[in-house]
DNA sequence: TTATTAGTCTATCTTTTTTATAGGTTTTAT
DNA sequence: ATAAAACCTATAAAAAAGATAGACTAATAA
C-alpha cells in the first residue's frame, strides 16, 4: 500500500493540476479542500518542490504550482520519490535493488521471475499514466 | 514492498514444496537453509498453519508440510494473509476496502480508476501464479 | 519602511508497525 | 520416561509513519 504521504501528494497534485490557470495555490487551500493536515502537507509539498516537480512563490499572492504540464508528470515518479520502490521485493527493484539474502541464486529463483513480471505490469501503467490521467473525470 | 514476514514465508514454502516427498520438515532445517531467524520463522509457519495452508506434526519425526499440492496455492493468498492488501490504495482494495477520505466521489476519481488497473494487473499474475511457479528452475 | 502574508527549515514527538526474542507448554515416538 | 519438536503467549526493541511546533526568510502592499 502507498503511504498516506504519497496518497496526500497525489490529491494535492490533482488539485494543483485542476487549477493550473489560477496561478499559485495556497497550501491551506489544498489542505482544506482535500482534508489533509496542513502542517503535514507543508512538508510533502516542500519535498515535491525540492524534487523539481513543484515551484513556489512566497508572500502575498504566493503558493505552489506545477513546474510542468500534468501530462508530463508520471505517477511512478511521485511514488518513487515519496514511497521508494514500486517492486514487491528488493531483489527485483530497478531503482532500489538489494541482493536477496534468502536464496542462493537469483538467476534460477522462480520467485524472482514472477515478481519481476508483477513489477513490469505495474510499471507499464505507472510509468505511462500521468497526472493528467488521474484528474477528476468530467472536468 | 512485501514485509520480511511474507518474504520469509515464500522462501519457507518453496523449501517445503521442493521437499514434499520427504515427509514433515523441521523449522530448524528451513531456518538454516534459508537464513531466517528460527524463532521468527516459528511464528510465521504457525500462522500459515492456522490459515490451513500448512499442516504439522509434533514430537520426534515431526515438522511442517503443505496441505495441498504446490500448484493449488496462489501467491495472492499468502500475501493477503501476512501482508494484507495487494492494492496500492485502500479505496481500490477488493479484500480490505476503505472509503477514500480525500476525494469527494470515487466514481469520478481518476486516481481510483488508474489504481484499479494497477491492482488488476498485479492480481492477474498473483492470483494465477502458484507455489509451483516459484520453485527453483531446473529442479 | 513597516506590517502582513505565505512558504522554508529543522526539530521533535507520538503512534503504529515491523522484526525479533524468550521461555514455558503440549504432543508424540521410542 | 525421555527426548524431540511444534505450540503458545508475552514482550521488547527498532524502525517507520504520521503529525505538530515554532522560529526564519522572502515577497508584497500600504
Amino acid at each position: 500500500m502507498l503511504s498516506k504521504k504519497t496518497q496526500y501528494a497525489f490529491h494535492a497534485l490533482i488539485h494543483l493540476a485542476e487549477n493550473v490557470d489560477k496561478g499559485p495555490i495556497l497550501i491551506s487551500e489544498i489542505a482544506q479542500e482535500k482534508n489533509i493536515s496542513i502542517k503535514f502537507l507543508e512538508n510533502i509539498l516542500l519535498e515535491l518542490k525540492n524534487a523539481g516537480i513543484l515551484g513556489s512563490k512566497k508572500g502575498k499572492g504566493g503558493g505552489y504550482y506545477l513546474m510542468r504540464p500534468p501530462k508530463e508528470i508520471a505517477l511512478a515518479k511521485i511514488i518513487r520519490l515519496l514511497d521508494g520502490p514500486i517492486a514487491l521485493l528488493p531483489c527485483v527493484s530497478l531503482n532500489y535493488y538489494e541482493r536477496c539474502e534468502n536464496c542462493k541464486d537469483e538467476a534460477v529463483c522462480g520467485l524472482h521471475e514472477v515478481m519481476s513480471k508483477v513489477r513490469d505490469a505495474s510499471l507499464k501503467l505507472l510509468e505511462n499514466k500521468t497526472l493528467k490521467d488521474i484528474l477528476t473525470r468530467g472536468m
